[in-house]
DNA sequence: CGGTAATATCGGAAAATATCGAAATATATA
DNA sequence: TATATATTTCGATATTTTCCGATATTACCG
């Protein structure tokens, strides 16, 4: 529960963004790490750390370090209304439900596998060989 | 219910901004006009104008006009999931309550009185007498 | 240590949004 | 019709946000 207004716009703010409510409807499912919600998604890495950040900020994350991995989930959503509702909306959406299905798939792979898959999709282009 | 992700994120955007926001909580506790709502938040009423403009969008409001004063309240939220979570979060509000308070006064004066008062306050200011 | 892998932050140009006075639109009433 | 009144829309500027490649940071490995 926010404790004044501000911080509830800011909590509304945080979610106020395709990107960032994907993300946080598709981590409603199960958590992730940073570089297989890239993947699920296709979308720069950087973007996704963006998004996080921003959900950190409202308090809506709670995350686990495994390594150099990072894993997301949402926090116990009953402690915010705000946030129930939301995801009673957005996890009736079919692109949520889609996301969710390639996030399924996406976790049948390896994470380091799914990372370095990540990277490479961030190269600039390959410049058709040198030979 | 929004039917796809990017309705949502506009439902969302509507209310990611403090005055709408706290325009919608206020129109929670019972219908009001446009007048009204300027005087009780005391901002521009092209503000307000502005504000109810994206909740309506958002299909947040109904209307009733009478008259020239348009009526406007919020629809019943049992419908709209997100609207319910966020209205049980703002209506706990501090800020919220007073402005509930505000317009308990307000509503204690006629409307035309409160429509003049709200226009002349619209006024660029009152250069001190020519007598 | 050096190297590599995962994530975070930065830069900064383009796009979107906020703000509110002023002008335009209704809607009354005389 | 003329005038006043309530609300909406416009205009123009200021501010914020978005986007993503490049770069920095952090953590592990040999």
């Amino acid at each position: 529960m926010a404790e004044d207004l501000r911080t509830l716009v800011e909590q509304v703010k945080a979610v106020s963004h395709p990107l960032r409510l994907r993300v946080l409807a598709l981590l409603d499912a199960g958590e992730l790490c940073v570089c297989q919600i890239a993947e699920t998604l296709q979308v720069p890495q950087s973007s996704v750390s963006e998004a996080l950040k921003e959900l950190r900020r409202a308090g809506f994350l709670t995350e686990r370090k495994e390594g150099r991995w990072v894993f997301v989930s949402v926090v116990k959503k009953n402690s915010i209304p705000l946030l129930k509702g939301l995801l009673a909306e957005a996890g009736a959406l079919d692109e949520v439900l889609q996301d969710r299905l390639r996030a399924k798939e996406v976790q049948a792979t390896a994470i380091p596998v799914v990372c370095s898959r990540v990277q490479k999709a961030a190269q600039p282009a390959p410049v058709a060989a040198d030979a």
